[in-house]
RNA sequence: GGAGAGGUGGCCGAGUGGUUGAAGGCAGCCGCCUGCUAAGCGGUUGUGGGGCUUAAAACCUCACCGGGGGUUCGAAUCCCCCCCUCUCCGCCA
């Protein structure tokens, strides 16, 4: 969300992200109950204080012992008064706090403007391999093997789920512990775990709500969601809080479940483990202080790098342009893996600076030592990956001629020293 | 689910209808003092909106005591609904 005098003064560049990022906004709406909001509000505000100082003559009177009946009496004329301006203003603020929530966050001056096709990769790590023989799809080998059981996961569940079996469900739960390892033994994340369910309030601040209710899992009795991406409830974490400077960067890295209904997406993506309503994830989600938020940025990037480049996975990072950023990001690379099976580059992990955007929404405040007053964090996410599609990757990636898989060495300790999955 | 207690500023904690934005303490900041440190003394310090200003500060003003309604000329204080925390009971993994 930002903030409303920044959007009055800076109505232009306002404007100018809510095209670029191809948000559906009535933005003249807005501007024109903002200005009605103003004029109505010091009215109110008006007679409020005429309102103030006549109650205290009143209470005056009353404490000297004497009639105030005349006051009393004129004060309900006023007070009415004021009570219809606040329904007036009221009604005005329900729209304007609707239009002015989804006004998107503004892209960062480097990110590229336009579609997909301005993208812009920044670099790429590894070389797709070359193959001497037909490299098959995740879902052909996950299915040989004993990997990965689509059919018993439908009949649980529906379509678009999976099963991961034996050494499949094992390759998953090395992934996750893999990858928590380093990001905390070695990269100085506090690992938590967090529920994942998550409330109204929550899904706002991190901008999934409002425009993304449909896009989720909802327990309708409770008002909850399944959580979409740790990013929620990670970044909730700190929700009306004022945090010290001194504690800055605050560091976290999760596993969460994830859940999307993926409404809108079928027909996409269809088979195997590309796009599926339930998959694993840590996340990796940082609190810093406004300056330091771009090179914490390249760090955090650079974290989840560092997990592909151990698990010996080629890939690219993407800066991504305008409409492909989401709501409430400022600035977002992805990272994409190459699958061969599917001849693919898979996004595994996306690192997004939101700057103030969500920690206004969320109001998560910082003290500055020798300063009065708080500000606003800045706060970001990255996958340290998302497990489907990175098992795709090492299930086509390393998939040998005899139909066997290597384990990259990185998940062998977690997977009993084992070396091959045949 | 039932019964009870409670939710006040960065933190602790007073306050049951009229100068209470809110006592007191802690922490922070600015001075003073003490040969250092600790202590002590004085002052100061909330957030958000609007106005004024080229802008900021200052200043004026409105709101904010878990959230939302209501009663009243007037609500942190009274009433209703909701959320959360704690204790006990019930139920259950």
């Amino acid at each position: 969300m930002l903030e409303v005098r920044f959007i009055r003064e800076n109505a232009d560049r306002v404007r100018k992200a809510i095209q670029d990022k191809g948000e559906a906004v009535d933005f003249d709406r807005y501007l024109e109950l903002d200005g009605v909001r103003r004029e109505v509000v010091g009215e109110r505000d008006r007679l409020r204080h005429e309102h103030n100082t006549a109650s205290e003559t009143i209470a005056r009177l009353k404490r000297d012992g004497q009639d105030a009946a005349g006051q009393i009496a004129d004060m309900k004329a006023l007070s009415s008064q004021i009570k219809e301006l606040d329904q007036k203003i009221r009604t005005i603020d329900t729209e304007l706090t609707e239009l002015r929530a989804a006004i998107p966050n503004i892209p960062h001056p480097s990110v590229p403007v336009g579609d997909v096709t301005a993208n812009e990769v920044v670099r790429d790590w590894g070389k797709p391999r070359e193959f001497s023989f037909s490299p098959l799809p995740h879902w052909e080998i996950g299915k040989t093997l004993g990997l990965l059981d689509f059919e018993a996961a439908s009949k649980i569940a529906g379509a678009h789920f999976v099963l991961y079996r034996g050494l499949g469900a094992r390759l998953e739960r090395a992934l996750i512990n893999f990858m928590l390892d380093v990001s905390t033994k070695e990269k100085g994340y506090t690992e938590v775990f967090p529920p994942f369910l998550t409330n109204r309030e929550a899904m706002f601040a991190t901008g999934q709500l409002p425009k993304l209710e449909e896009d989720m899992y909802r327990c309708e009795v409770d008002d909850l969601f399944l959580n979409p991406t740790g990013e929620v409830p990670i970044t909730n974490l700190h929700r009306e809080e004022v945090l010290r400077e001194d504690q800055l960067p605050l560091k976290y890295a999760a596993y969460t479940a994830c859940f999307r209904r993926e409404a809108g997406s079928y027909g996409r993506d269809t088979r195997g483990l590309l796009r599926i309503h339930q998959f694993n994830k840590v996340e990796l989600v940082k609190f810093v202080v406004s300056e330091s938020s771009y090179e914490e940025l390249e760090t955090l990037l650079s974290d989840a790098e560092d997990v592909l480049q151990r698990l010996g996975l080629p890939y690219r990072v993407v800066c991504l342009a305008t409409r492909e950023l989401s709501f409430a990001a400022a600035k977002c690379y992805d990272l994409e893996v190459w699958a061969p099976g599917v001849a693919q580059w898979l996004e595994v992990s996306s690192a997004s600076n939101f700057e103030d955007f969500q920690a206004r929404r969320a109001n998560v405040r910082v003290r500055r030592s020798g300063k009065t007053g708080t500000e606003l964090v800045h706060t970001l996410n990255a996958s340290a990956l998302a497990t489907p599609r990175t098992v795709v990757a090492i299930i086509e990636h390393y998939q040998q001629e005899d139909g066997s898989v290597v384990i990259p060495e990185a998940l062998r300790p977690y997977m009993d020293g084992l070396e091959r999955l045949r």
